[in-house]
DNA sequence: CGTAAATAACTACGAATGTAAACAATCTGG
DNA sequence: CCAGATTGTTTACATTCGTAGTTATTTACG
């Protein structure tokens, strides 16, 4: 019902910015996303984009737009992830998580946390 | 050094089916691809791009082509991979397999599988 | 108070993407 | 052998995306 927005691989990067720190303005997320390789022009037009496409919203304070998200990171980061799991591994959970396990670092606690969570699963 | 091919959500459905079951012709691949919305031209531009692109090669046989991959499917799902993992899950892998974990289906042998990959992960 | 700095609004532009239609070459069944 | 079906080639077109520049407005410092 909320969302359904499409969110581009540049637009996760703001709206990963705003949902950690909403409401927050302009130039705290152009500082944010400092370490990117975009101007703060290019970072400006995506945030119009998104509050064009309704992923933000933003508030008036003085001359400045305070923005914070209009749609739920649930539910955009189920949508996104679906849809990667369907191209990328077929529609297969199974060999999407041996993928990262084995190519990524996990520390003990993550671990851990996997272990207790596949008991969980397997217990219901 | 292979790779390095930019495949869109699209064409990775009609990769899969290459990785899967090459050598492959164009009137197969539509056809395995018959519960797409695409008709068949659509999936025939696909292939062109995917061939401009060098991620497909082709041999000529009659008035046909038949298809194979030009890139390994292990070197496009890393890069998809790690590309999706940055952007939506901001590059944490915990949560990214946790969210699977908890929303998607596993079978229980799928379980065990992780469960003995995690015990392998955490011994070196 | 005026001018520079910051911010937002508008415009731009090429590449990629999804989605084919139109045209050309070729093959195959009657 | 010819006409319809199949396949491949070329062209098209609206939308989205990455990437800003330009212009207008507002604010804040000297």
């Amino acid at each position: 019902m909320t969302d359904q927005v499409d969110i581009s691989q540049a637009e996760w990067l703001v709206m990963n910015i705003i949902w950690d720190r909403q409401p927050i303005n302009a130039s705290e997320i152009i500082k944010a996303l400092a370490d990117q390789p975009w101007t703060s022009q290019t970072i400006r037009t995506f945030l119009h984009r998104l509050v064009k496409k309704g992923a933000l919203d933003f508030e008036k304070e003085g001359n400045r737009y305070v923005y914070s998200a209009a749609i739920k990171r649930r539910a955009s980061v189920k949508t996104a992830s679906k849809s990667f799991l369907k191209a990328v591994f077929d529609g297969q959970t199974g060999p999407l998580i041996t993928h990262f396990v084995k190519s990524e670092k996990l520390s003990a606690e993550e671990i851990q946390q996997l272990r207790d969570l596949l008991d969980e699963k397997e217990s219901r």
